[in-house]
DNA sequence: AGATTGTTTTGAACGCTGTTCACGATATCC
DNA sequence: GGATATCGTGAACAGCGTTCAAAACAATCT
């Protein structure tokens, strides 16, 4: 044909993201996938191994895309000189919400895909990509005066991180439209202001036998 | 057959469930369930509408079982005169990490199931099991003194709630064994710490405009 | 008892899926 | 131009969820 391999390739991560972005991870399918680009079946696993692999692929865009949203989220409130921690956090967490909402099938296909994998032979790239985020929130703990060392900010920066994750996740299954959203600002609001509160009070968090067996 | 039809029913969720838990949604086959029971495919389309309905019917004992070990450990520690806000938080913590690590493949099943629905026709049966948690950590809350309005309690339930949960399955998708159970208890332990203070400092916690857009 | 009706169980069959691979088309080199 | 390697193709295979006509069984009536 025509095309270049490299360019049918991205056609392809193009097409196999709307599919999964409009029916989750039923909808992505290697006979769909090879009529919509106007390629065979065949060739579909001439790019990629499996359909996994198309998955994973996509999977590595998203990943960039959020690590981006998030690292331009942080770029325009520098630029408009706020350093404020709860603003920053918030933009942050905002940043997220948004991204979920830009990516209502695939997101979600990600998360399901991570969990169905053994985790064998991979590094985990995913969460090489993800470090990248900790690395900001973390950056932005550390701007804010409470006086964490590296370690136990390192933990807080990804225990706000899942928390966010958590309130999102769960917020969309659940409930109507208009009530959803609410429910998630508040939530994230909450957890934001009362987790700056908490860490401002100082202290240690290292307690023995904190959970009950 | 001999068999009571209820009783094939609660065997075929019991195989069921053993399928989820060892190899996830992908391992769930009419096949193997009528194989694995004695009984003929057609048979598990007698007992239940679907292949969703088997899984439907495994989620709701799961979600059953998670709210029975919710109160089970409140009761625990009621009987042992604990009254301690932090010590009731941190057990129901524990009592969900002990209840995903005890089923590992149908926990994440129903994570995955609840989102590939599209919430139609159902009034959330789902939401509806889980607010009899909801309500266990509102009424903790409740005791702790901090003073809260209904309805941010109610928030504050959910949120922490959310909290927990994102930790925990952000956790297990990471990491080697026993550095992943390490890092949950002290994401746990530090989320619940930083929460119980930043609620003892008391205020508000509406802002206007709170997630940037 | 046999006949008749209603119920339950069955497994072959259908359409769809991911994945393979021999084959023909196409490009690359000498 | 001819030989060689590369690429694209779609029929074919195994496995999946699901259906449904028929067989097996149960219950009732005469």
């Amino acid at each position: 044909m025509a095309l270049d391999k490299e360019e049918t390739g991205e056609r392809v991560l193009a097409i196999a993201e709307a599919l999964l972005n409009e029916g989750g991870m039923d909808n992505l399918k290697a006979r769909t996938i090879a009529e919509q680009a106007g390629i065979s079946v065949g060739s579909v696993y001439n790019l990629f191994s499996d359909l996994d692999g198309v998955h994973r692929a996509v999977n590595m865009r998203l990943l960039d895309r959020l690590g981006g949203a998030g690292a331009v989220a942080m770029a325009e409130l520098a630029r408009r000189g706020i350093t404020d921690v709860r603003q920053r956090l918030m933009a942050l967490a905002g940043a997220y919400v948004r991204f979920v909402e830009a990516h209502p099938g695939s997101w979600p296909a990600l998360l399901a895909f991570n969990r169905r994998r053994p985790v064998l032979t991979e590094p985990d790239v995913y969460e090489a990509r993800l470090d990248q985020l900790f690395e900001i929130i973390a950056s932005v703990l550390a701007d804010g005066g409470f006086d964490l060392d590296e370690d136990t900010r390192r933990i807080a920066a990804r225990t706000l991180w899942s928390s966010v994750h958590g309130i999102v996740t769960s917020g969309y299954a659940a409930r109507s439209d208009r009530r959803q959203a609410d429910e998630i600002s508040q939530q994230i609001e909450l957890l934001v202001s009362v987790f700056i509160r908490g860490l401002e009070r100082g202290g240690t968090f290292a307690h023995a036998g904190g959970i009950t067996s």
